[in-house]
DNA sequence: TGACAATGTTACCGATCGGTACGTACGATT
DNA sequence: AATCGTACGTACCGATCGGTAACATTGTCA
């Protein structure tokens, strides 16, 4: 008999039938993570919480580091979903798409215990350009201005770059204040402001 | 002969004749948390890099959190400076004040390293309000919040509070994407963004 | 000079950090 | 039943964390 594989057997171990635990770390540290702060959150506390041991966790994750790095790959999955959610409520209307998302942020963000952006937080935690989560932030980022000019572009800026850099300094500085102030931030104004903006580039 | 004190002779011990090691932990504390974050930071190096001893820290501040506070109404106090530098220059003229501002700001914004507001980023490193410094960040986050309040009206606004937290949402946006993006950020955009906005508030 | 307070230094504390060596329970294969 | 690979837990590592007790040094007064 030939070497038989069932297709129920998983090539790629990490890839699908990845072992429970790694799960469950997988959410419990995205979840301290976001949270709390990455430097503020240790190995010890994740596992515990998620009802597992260490060496669990350095079976699935090479580091702590890779373990912030996956959470931020996670994170960046979820933003974009958020982001583009509008996509279908608003078909062929970028600026529509937009302020959807703009209005679903300005109320989260003018919730008490507010966040901000898990990977800008990244950015500020870790200064230095080698760390691993870093990077991954990073890159979203310069994706995320990429697609804040093809909606410029698409909503008829005269100058898309210029709205870009604008929508993309009010978002930041909306997850960055919503954290500072309580229910009555400046995010309470975001709406208006971003409708401002966007008028003043089209004329 | 009656008791005589020499005016080279301090009376308080903490206010100008501090000793010599409390001001090096001062101004090393100063550099390092702003560069590398208060959480990155630990107090050997602190006291390594001012060339003095963990004991001289503690005499002189109560714990680390302590100098963390301390480090922030420092810098509080330095911002203040930079931030009204332009009434000098530009007097009776608000608007010409806070572009003074935005664009010194929106140079150094753009400049590889930038670190963005230190202020700022220990709201982010310390998301629990019980922190001390992170008082001190959220107290001066509303001081400013007002101050912009009052440059908006002085721009006749029509809106001020809607001008003061665009601009507001504008600066903190620049402080966070700072530091993410190298010296082609979208700060390059912040004057143009900001005289856009300005504009549109006042009609 | 001698007393005294202020400042500096050496050496150490318990707690926690990220990370790992090693043994074991278990399910599938032969 | 014997075997083997996988997944998990117990117990521990050296390093570093923030913080301190006890002692040496200094400068300033009478």
């Amino acid at each position: 008999m030939p070497i038989k594989r069932f297709p129920s057997e998983p090539i790629e171990p990490s890839a699908e039938g990845k072992p429970k635990a790694a799960e469950r770390i997988r959410r419990t540290a995205r979840e301290l993570f976001y949270r709390e702060g990455i430097r503020a959150i240790g190995v010890e506390e994740i596992v515990t919480k998620a009802g597992v041991t260490k060496p669990s966790l350095y079976r699935s994750y090479a580091s702590k580091d890779d373990l912030a790095a996956e959470y931020l790959r996670d994170y960046e999955v979820a933003f974009w979903k958020v982001f583009e959610a509008g996509a279908e409520t608003h078909p062929d209307d970028a600026r529509g798409q937009l302020m959807s998302y703009i209005e679903g942020l300005a109320h989260r963000a003018t919730q008490s215990g507010y966040r901000g952006c898990g990977l800008t937080n990244a950015v500020v935690e870790y200064p230095g350009d080698d760390h691993p989560a870093r990077k991954v932030a990073e890159e979203h980022k310069h994706k995320f201005r990429e697609r804040l000019v093809e909606l410029s572009t698409a909503m008829g800026a005269k100058e898309p770059n210029v709205l870009a850099d604008g929508l993309l300094l009010l978002l930041e500085g909306t997850y960055a204040s919503g954290q500072m102030f309580g229910s009555h931030g400046p995010a309470e104004s975001l709406v208006k402001i971003a409708n401002q903006l966007i008028d003043a580039s089209l004329r």
